[in-house]
DNA sequence: ACTAAAAATGAATGATCATTCATTCATTGC
DNA sequence: GCAATGAATGAATGATCATTCATTTTTAGT
């Protein structure tokens, strides 16, 4: 699922496969809860945003909430999907991989601001929707873990004292959310090259035997070749 | 506006003041938006969360938006006057300003698991509500600026190198929002205690000559006497 | 105590919205 | 080209919800 953008074409078309309405009203939907809100996003927005009829929501997703919860999911396997791809691209040096994960979180697809705004409404509603709160959690869970594992290399490559990987994880991943939060509720004065730097001087303060504000040191460790 | 808790008693009177009454009724527009979500908030969950009548709210708020707005304003003037409290409380030394600016975050009445849920809630429309975002973005712009001007004297009293004061405070700043979010979603993996701890430790690495990671270094300036 | 004003109620109203389904339209296999 | 199947439509339905307002209840002034 998730696939790769469809042919503007084949959406077009009076008839299309199951899979690409689906994606269609899912990326029509983003846009809805971007554009008016999750709690003015209605059946009608949706569907006019995708140019369809009323009814075609219900006959493929058979509810309006199973709609969202598709929408969400939509979201995560993207996030996970770009950040596996980024740490697979990232080589076997753990700062090229700390940063890796790091730069998926300003880059785009990630980084869009109808996602941002996707997300922030989906964690807005997630303390009384346990579903919501599921899938975030796996989210995150699975991210962080992958995050931590990472953090633990560069400190023991580096020899670093007193750190524990499960805080600074914790800290930088926190650090990313709130500044999608900026990004969202104010872009003027926060945008992703702004929350790109703010990280790496996080890192380069952090493991300054690595990364300075601008990006990577290149080390000559065995490892680090390309 | 926005006073200490009101005496149990005056609210379960027949007739109230229009004031009690307008926070009778915040406090449960806020437990309604923590347990059920925005979305699911109606004014009859409201009205009966408050244990008064239908028409109670369009009696005192005129609409429902008003008190969706108002409610927003009640939390966000809660914060303000946690943090200038705070400040006022902390003395002369700017390494305990901060370190007090960042404790509030993580102590009640501000960082109440409602009321997170509130935040995340109306940051969630933010997108699609000028309304909702002005109130957030002047929150936000009021702390920061603060916050930057104790970063600066931080800085300059320990004179740090390479390091700007705008950049540190969005990251500190971000970080807070992240580790709320955290709480939210995933109490049982982040404590208030946890998210203390993690900002002390980005303290600690960014201003070392400072803080620790349990805390402040007591200095020995003039100024530093209690 | 009596009255005027204020506060609160809750049934009624009308608008909005998710969902249904009878019908129309397009595609596929023969 | 002709069924048969599947996709899409959009008007109708019923439920939910914000808002209104006539009525009731409480308070304050004298």
């Amino acid at each position: 699922m998730a696939r790769a953008a469809l042919k503007e074409e084949s959406m077009k078309k009076r008839t299309a496969s199951k899979e690409q309405r689906q994606e269609q009203l899912i990326l029509a939907t983003i846009r809805s809860v971007a554009s008016r809100g999750l709690s003015d996003t209605t059946m009608a927005t949706v569907s006019s945003e995708a140019g369809l009829s009323q009814g075609i929501i219900n006959l493929h997703f058979q509810s309006k909430e199973r709609l969202l919860v598709e929408t969400l999911r939509y979201i995560a396997d993207e996030y996970r999907q770009a950040w596996k791809k980024a740490l697979a691209g990232a080589g076997d040096s753990p700062a090229r991989q700390l940063a890796a994960l790091v730069l998926v979180d300003f880059r785009l697809p990630v980084c869009d601001r109808n996602k941002l705004a996707v997300w922030f409404a989906f964690w807005g509603e997630s303390k009384s929707r346990p579903t919501y709160r599921q899938i975030c959690a796996e989210r995150d869970r699975a991210y962080r873990q992958e995050m931590v594992q990472v953090v633990e290399s560069v400190i023991e490559e580096g020899a670093y004292e007193g750190m524990d990987a499960d805080s600074v994880a914790a800290g930088l991943s926190a650090m990313t959310a709130g500044l999608w939060l900026d990004m969202l509720t104010n872009p003027r004065s926060m945008s992703r090259q702004d929350g790109r730097e703010i990280c790496m001087q996080f890192l380069a303060t952090t493991f300054g035997r690595h990364f300075t504000p601008g990006g990577l040191i290149e080390t000559t460790t065995e490892s680090g070749r390309k």
